[in-house]
DNA sequence: AGCTGTGGCAGGGAGG
DNA sequence: CCTCCCTGCCAC
């Protein structure tokens, strides 16, 4: 077994930690014949137990940093010394031996100072590893939910108040058992008690909860608090410990409170529903009901109640709002059920624990596993290079209109399998351990792929398959992390000889699609869209063409049809729109529609889009001549005209950073500023376009989507019909200015008439030279030739 | 206290 | 009008 992947086979996984003295701690394997106690020797891991002062100093002051010149920049982690004095002197001696004859006090130490947190918080984490040995089924999940009544309507600002209070708490677990608090029978503070009663009869291993970290655990702790009730529901008898963080997904960024309880891990289906929608990017929300309804995990009978019915759902119908309780735990089970797998079996492998792992960025898995390889090799772990990438993937647009048929080709794994076949690692990996990893989870991954495709018990393939796309996500990440700017062992020139790499190959499959006399349309970083030569178009033809083309290439890069269309509308780069043979339309990229558009105008476009494909210039004109009048006559409802922003700052940072003259006013954080409601980031404000000109200043012509009054619809007509003639600018390329004018037009005098419209295909202008030549020369020629 | 990357397009606002 | 800057959204 490759102490890298340390963990990842079931007997090798802890089911214990136990602390036995101050420093050390003994570690209990599970295995084939039960339960068994094998020396911590092995375990390449510094348990320093629970003490967070030994010898005086602060558990992390474990990690130093020495500042003489010749090792300047590098940190040296311990494992197996008594005191900070011996690690000293090892460190020293092992890089310079004049320097411990400084060392003679503590004041000695000041040249030492705390380097890197990621040590500290890897070597504190395991330190804290309370991760029973179980398989995912036979995890005790408990599932959460409260309802609160407010005499305010946002319940969750005013969790101080009095007047204030949870009515309900829902709880649901896997063991078949459930539970309801009715506060009817109950004063809140008899209810808190309750449910720590419960909690820790039941003693689940798991709370879970959809955004628990930011209502539920809060919330009932704030209810503590004002009726002073400890909340002791940790293993040891301990309340939670709280305290702010934040993740950010690409470059929506998630505030939110962690609650750590003791012995037991918190999953927040929400942070899972998000980070699953951060490679997919096709959901809508991240609403337990709406995330429940994609994932096909509603009931037909489920009960629905609105957040602002609550209360009064709870004064007049109970039965139903425990109902809809109910409900939502049930739901929040389904979809951890669907999503915590990954999390789960990543945890096998990784030295942090489950509720840990569930809410880590991919580049701290790599690097947890890279800095515990140097600590089993007592190496030193370089600090991260400053700097920072040039180059990303290659995109480029050849033709744009309605073209077809359309075959999309990949590059499977585009930025791994370069890595692994040019054995491109950051230079400061002096132990290799970034290549072995990034090799050993690949041929695990496709292990368990294989695994997975021959197993014929349905749990066993899902369980195989949460691990594969666990590894997937991990293996994806190594190209992110070497131009991660904190990563300890990042790399930026490395990056960017992957995408280079990544580049010349796109360029070289390109020249190759040409040649064969396939017409490409569209490319971005590791997919190509082209039009195949007539003589190819069907799919046992298309099969032989990839074969050659897969031929042409490097060994170990294989191309993979990805996808094959009747029509496609080429927009811009990274904009396009696919009409499917089953007749399902895709739409692609920002500019074509998004979800800050009016939802008008985004159902607009993509019928525009439908009537494009399936070349229907008649439906065209009326759907263009139908929400022309919608908007005159005030036909829309504010959901359809009103924009959805989401808030990313606090509106007292949005406020000061107006008043210092940084930055614009905008619409949403003044709609947001007015309402004087407690807004915090990640909330959604909506609004709408007040006044007559066309052409107003939104921040000074907007109001929030609630004010808006069916008798009395104030929205801006004028301002709503330009919107309309903008989103039908967005087909000007494909018709003459006559053409056009004639189908966006709601003159009625003539009825329209759509003979002798032709829809246009134009080939892009080629601006750039050097990334408009598919035929550069490229440094990486000689890998290319092969 | 925690955080993977680059590239392209749209729209608002400010100022020329 | 236009250009520039910034933010937001999105593809990969």
């Amino acid at each position: 077994m490759n102490p890298l992947l340390y963990g990842y086979n079931a007997d090798e996984r802890i089911v214990a930690v136990q602390q036995k003295d101050d420093s050390t701690m003994r570690i209990y394997f599970r295995d084939s014949g039960g339960v068994r106690h094998e020396d911590e020797s092995f375990f390449p891991f510094l348990f320093l137990g629970d003490r967070h002062y030994i010898d005086g100093f602060p558990r992390k002051h474990w990690i130093k940093k020495l500042e003489g010149d010749a090792f300047l920049g590098y940190v040296c982690a311990f494992e197996e010394w008594s005191s900070m004095w011996d690690a000293v002197r090892f460190m020293v001696d092992l890089y310079n031996r004049d320097a411990l004859k400084k060392i003679e006090s503590y004041a000695d130490l000041e040249f030492l100072r705390v380097y890197s947190d990621p040590v500290a918080q890897y070597l504190m984490q395991t330190g804290r590893t309370l991760f029973k040995g179980m398989t995912f089924e036979s995890l005790h999940r408990l599932q959460l939910d409260i309802e609160t009544y407010t005499a305010g309507r946002y319940g969750f600002s005013n969790a101080g108040r009095p007047q204030d209070r949870i009515i309900l708490i829902a709880l649901s677990d896997n063991k078949g058992w459930q539970h309801l608090i009715d506060g009817r029978k109950m004063t809140e503070p008899q209810m808190l008690n309750e449910l720590t009663r419960i909690i820790n009869e039941k003693d689940p291993d798991v709370i879970e909860g959809h955004n628990i970290f930011n209502f539920d655990i809060p919330y009932i702790l704030k209810r503590c608090d004002l009726h002073n009730v400890s909340l002791a529901i940790g293993r040891d008898g301990s309340t939670p410990r709280t305290f702010d963080s934040r993740t950010s997904f690409a470059e929506r960024s998630f505030e939110y409170t962690v609650a750590d309880i003791a012995g037991r891990h918190i999953i927040d289906t929400l942070l899972l529903v998000q980070g699953y929608d951060m490679t997919k990017r096709e959901m809508e929300s991240y609403g337990l009901k709406y995330a429940a309804r994609y994932f096909g995990l509603t009931s037909p009978d489920r009960t629905y109640i609105q957040g602002s019915k609550i209360s009064w759902h709870w004064d007049n119908d109970p039965e139903s709002l425990m109902a809809y309780a109910l409900d939502d735990v049930d739901e929040t089970r389904k979809l951890s059920e669907q999503l915590s797998g990954t999390s789960f079996y990543l945890t096998q492998m990784l030295p942090f624990n489950y509720g840990h792992v569930a809410r880590m960025g991919s580049a701290a898995k790599i690097e947890s596993l890279m800095v515990r390889e140097y600590l089993r090799l007592k190496h030193s772990i370089p600090k991260p290079t400053k700097g920072t990438q040039t180059t990303g993937g290659y995109t480029d647009i050849f033709v744009t209109g309605i073209l077809g048929p359309i075959v999309h080709v990949d590059v499977e794994s585009l930025y791994p399998s370069i890595m692994i076949n040019l054995k491109i690692s950051p230079a400061t990996d002096e132990c290799g351990a970034f290549m072995t990893l990034l090799r050993e989870l690949t041929t695990l991954r496709l292990d368990t792929k294989k695994a997975m495709q021959r197993s014929s018990n349905a749990d066993e393939k899902t369980r195989f398959d949460a691990r594969q796309s666990s590894l997937k996500i991990l293996i994806n990440s190594f190209y992110g992390y070497l131009g991660y700017g904190r990563g300890l062992f990042n790399d930026y020139a490395k990056a960017d000889a992957v995408t280079k790499a990544g580049q010349a190959l796109l360029r070289k499959m390109i020249s190759h699609i040409q040649a064969e006399g396939g017409k490409v349309v569209e490319v971005d970083t590791d997919g190509i869209f082209f039009v195949p030569p007539e003589a190819m178009q069907s799919e046992e033809v298309e099969h032989k063409f990839l074969e050659r083309l897969s031929r042409a290439l490097p060994e170990g890069i294989s191309v993979a049809l990805d996808g094959r269309y009747k029509k496609m509308l080429s927009y811009k780069m990274k904009n396009y729109a696919l009409l499917g043979y089953d007749r399902t339309i895709k739409v692609k990229g920002s500019s074509l529609t998004s979800r800050s558009m009016e939802r008008f105008g985004r159902n607009y476009i993509l019928q525009c889009i439908d009537c494009l494909l399936n070349n229907n210039l008649v439906s065209l004109h009326n759907l263009y001549t139908g929400v022309y009048h919608s908007i005159m006559e005030h036909k829309l409802d504010v959901k359809d005209f009103a924009r959805v922003e989401t808030l990313k700052e606090p509106l007292s940072e949005y406020s000061r950073q107006v008043e210092a003259g940084t930055r614009n006013r905008s619409a949403a954080y003044e709609v947001a500023l007015s309402a004087g409601k407690p807004f915090r980031p990640g909330n959604k404000v909506a609004y709408y376009i007040t006044g007559n000109d066309a052409n107003p200043r939104g921040f000074d012509n907007c109001k929030s989507a609630d004010e808006w009054d069916q008798n009395f619809p104030d929205e801006n007509t004028a301002f709503y019909l330009r919107r309309l003639d903008e989103f039908s600018e967005k087909f000007k390329p494909l018709f003459t200015p006559q053409d056009f004018r004639a189908v966006f037009s709601a003159d009625d005098l003539f009825p329209f008439d759509p003979t002798g419209i032709a829809l246009l295909i134009i080939d892009a202008e080629q601006t750039e030279t050097e990334t408009k030549n598919p035929n550069a020369p490229s440094e990486f020629d000689i890998w290319l030739e092969g």
